[in-house]
DNA sequence: CCCTGATTCGC
DNA sequence: GCGAATCAGG
């Protein structure tokens, strides 16, 4: 598989919408995440829009050799990014599910507790939704809307071993519970 | 451990 | 030009 141009709009679309390398990757298809970053300094473009996702935090020059990232070529690309709308206020590293086969198993953990919550949150864009799925299932599976609905995704953030959710999701599903003592106070 | 992007370097 | 390996950080 190489780089078409189709391809290259498709990686430098995400990438100025904030998709994670790995992101893009599984979206593209039949590339890693590798091939992605490697492709997105060749063009030149690096610092896209702030994420709030994750790793974002340019790192320092941590090599002897300085190396003055993309030369100067103004390419179609970068017209392309430039001309791309990206009013999507994201504050959050967006994916989800629901176009493919969602697997909606942790509803029945959270209904018990968290079914009452609406969880507003932002709008993530379609391309980045079925994106979620293709990850991995270390991401937040706190669902947003009616399991069902054309709307419906999962947040998507990283959780953590324990739980299916991410911090936030995590802490709003085991929270009130007034009076439930699962465990026997000792 | 998982993830993120950054850089290097052989192909 | 490409991307795996590696690195550096969260």
């Amino acid at each position: 598989m190489s780089w078409t141009a189709e391809r290259v709009e498709l990686l430098t679309k995400l990438w100025a919408d904030g998709l994670s390398a790995s992101q893009i990757a599984g979206e593209l298809g039949n590339v890693t995440r590798n091939a992605v970053i490697g492709k997105v300094h060749r063009l030149g473009l690096s610092g896209r829009a702030k994420s709030g996702g994750s790793a974002t935090k340019t790192r320092k020059a941590a090599t002897p050799a300085a190396r003055p990232v993309a030369p100067s070529k103004p390419t179609v690309t970068e017209a392309v990014a430039a001309t791309t709308p990206s009013p999507t206020p994201r504050h959050i590293q967006p994916t989800v599910a629901g176009a493919t086969a969602l697997k909606v198993e942790p509803i029945e953990a959270i209904e018990t507790e968290i079914a009452p919550v609406p969880v507003a949150d932002i709008f993530i864009p379609l391309n980045e939704r079925a994106s979620i799925l293709t990850l991995n299932e270390r991401t937040c599976k706190w669902p947003i809307g009616d399991p069902g609905a054309e709307n419906f995704y999962f947040c998507g953030r990283q959780s953590d071993g324990g739980t299916p959710y991410c911090a936030h999701h995590r802490s709003i599903a085991y929270q009130p519970v007034s009076d439930r003592r699962s465990r026997r106070a000792s």
